[in-house]
DNA sequence: ACATCTGTGTTACTTGCGGTAACACTAATG
DNA sequence: CATTAGTGTTACCGCAAGTAACACAGATGT
């Protein structure tokens, strides 16, 4: 038995994995999260058991499906946060970058986003405080990353890496959640709001004066 | 009949739903999102009609859930906001009271950001980009009400209420994200991420200086 | 008093999904 | 030519959501 050499039977063996996640991905992006099992396989023109086989068990399928999608968000974003402009500039573009990408395909956003839990199924007692084990990989990934430029690029004094990730996380949080809101209710145009976050990211919150009549916010 | 008046019945049906709701609250503290309606009716010592009966179904059981734990969070976050101190100060005791009440109650948290989506069930065809229509309501609210009090007190100049919308979406989209993030991996304590965050919201992004030897993020 | 309506509760069922066992076929490999 | 690794099937299990259909208790109106 040969270990490292790919055999004719594995090249197949990935190359029909290959189909299948093209499948699985046609049929995300059109039921959303709600995907079954059983309507990924017909979309692929088998049975279930060979889902199985290729994937172990739905969230196998869910992260091979998810790891794609989310690679090629974080080359995107990569990108942007790489053009050579300045920080602001650059700031607007990464977050254009994100918004343009939830928009032109919504429920693949909703897919990586929602995973629909589900997981552990019987006998579990997995207990224990696992809050957010479960939760998009995406955002953690991409608050991951972010921390990592902003750690590499700016001077923050002591304590730079923490505040670095922090920030990392944050910023992708509220992008994720503002872009949440606005694919749904739609207020404004895209660059309108590209604008309103990186000012609030500006500090124009805290420059802004107080309304009269009361105590400012 | 009358309409009006609460019959001896009615005020017996009412005692009766806070009951299983009481009931519903210790199952989903136990289990998280994963309580099944069984678990919930065997908790509250009866079959599962009777849940079915009160709720409609399992989104109607998480609505009356979640409306409970939303509202006495909002009223936390609403004292603190409104507190007796300048901008800065309320905007920390804003974020401690967020992270303390997800720190105290994990599975809670969970349940409410995280609900296991599944709902629309057979024959669906909703269709559409329903995106975030199952999103957990809680952050909504959180947002809508923030944008309130920003666009009551501060003074933004044109375009205050769009962009008052953006910020309380954006803000507490970051604070949820960091949260979330915080909570799982514990990497500092809660006072240094409330710091963290209102050094970000007070625009020490912009302010900060480039890293020698690159383009400034 | 008696029928009635309202709410409580049950058992037993259907439907659908995640996941698996057991079995049959095909082709590259030695 | 036997073995092995892959593709594919049907038929099933277990479980959770949700739904009849039926039985009982108590307040209510005539």
């Amino acid at each position: 038995m040969d270990t490292t050499q790919r055999t004719e039977q594995q090249r197949s063996a990935d190359r029909r994995r290959r189909e299948l996640l093209e499948a699985a991905d046609r049929v995300v992006l059109r039921d959303g999260p709600q995907a079954s099992m059983n309507a990924i396989a017909a979309e692929a023109g088998i049975t279930k058991p060979i889902l199985y086989r290729h994937f172990g068990d739905k969230s196998g399928l869910y992260a091979a499906l998810a790891t794609r999608h989310t690679d090629a968000l974080l080359d995107s974003l990569r990108a942007a946060l790489d053009a050579p402009a300045d920080r602001r500039e650059r700031v607007e573009a990464t977050l254009d970058t994100y918004l343009a990408a939830i928009e032109a395909r919504p429920q693949v956003y909703r897919f990586l986003m929602h995973p629909a839990e589900g997981s552990q199924s019987d006998s579990g007692g997995d207990q224990g405080f696992d809050v957010g084990k479960h939760t998009a990989p995406l955002l953690r990934r991409m608050g991951e990353e972010l921390a990592q430029v902003i750690e590499d690029r700016l001077d923050l004094g002591p304590g730079s890496q923490q505040l670095a990730r922090v920030w990392g996380h944050g910023i992708v949080g509220m992008m994720h959640a503002a872009g949440d809101w606005w694919l749904y209710e739609r207020p404004c145009s895209r660059a309108d709001l590209v604008r309103s976050l990186a000012d609030l990211l500006w500090g124009r919150l805290a420059a802004a004066g107080d309304k009269i009549g009361g105590p400012g916010f």
